[in-house]
DNA sequence: TTTGCATATTATGTTATACAAACTATACAG
DNA sequence: CTGTATAGTTTGTATAACATAATATGCAAA
């Protein structure tokens, strides 16, 4: 049997799913929302935040939308698209059976604590 | 605060030593034992598998031998070395910490059954 | 008021993962 | 002697994640 796509070749996406899940967000938002929901372990660097970005809105899993308010810089809000939630639910699946297998490997020594 | 190497760029390296910690094994043992002990939910094909088991054994954290019983084709056994030993002790917490942080995004979703 | 800092996005180039696929070879069963 | 499972090597490809630099704006302090 075969671990669907690579063998974890970025997690990146489905956490930048989750998180626009819950809202729309602009990168660099997004970028601090990581870490901070994440306890400061995951990060997100804006070389590799915002190409993603474009690629999943290219995908169409995400949408952005240019807003300026008035007093604040012009920020591209990312939403994310019914076909980003579907992708989202199958993900989180994978990303699941992942950990399942990691911990059968390492012996159950990856649970949360 | 920065997760150390990649968000995760490889987990097979861990999962290869780890798996040889605890004994020697050959590429292709290898590559069945990693799928059996994670009950078929992770696979390293042949073009990942030893491509990796060459690096690792360039960096010392594993040490290769040929051996070719009279009855069996000759074969690369390889085993984990002290230096390889630390790494993983260091790789396993890395991947600990990696997990608390997915399980803080996704909630605990992904808390092993 | 101008200097500098935090915000906000874009773009470029590098490294290395993971993969598929083709190739070589050998032991053994039918 | 043919096919299949085993065993390993090699090549070429896509792309993830990264660092870094460039661009630009709002705001606070000196």
């Amino acid at each position: 049997m075969k671990f669907e796509s690579q063998l974890l070749k970025g997690i990146a996406p489905v956490v930048v799913l989750e998180i626009l899940s819950r809202g729309p967000m602009y990168g660099y938002e997004l970028s601090q929302a990581i870490e901070q929901r994440s306890g400061d372990i995951l990060t997100l660097g804006k070389g590799t935040l915002y190409p993603l970005l474009y690629n999943l809105e290219a995908k169409k899993l995400i949408k952005g939308k240019w807003e300026s308010n008035k007093s604040s810089r012009k920020r591209r809000y990312y939403s994310i698209t019914s076909k980003g939630k579907g992708q989202l639910v199958k993900q989180k699946a994978q990303l699941e059976k992942l950990t399942a297998g990691l911990n059968l490997v390492f012996g159950g020594a990856l649970a949360p604590a």
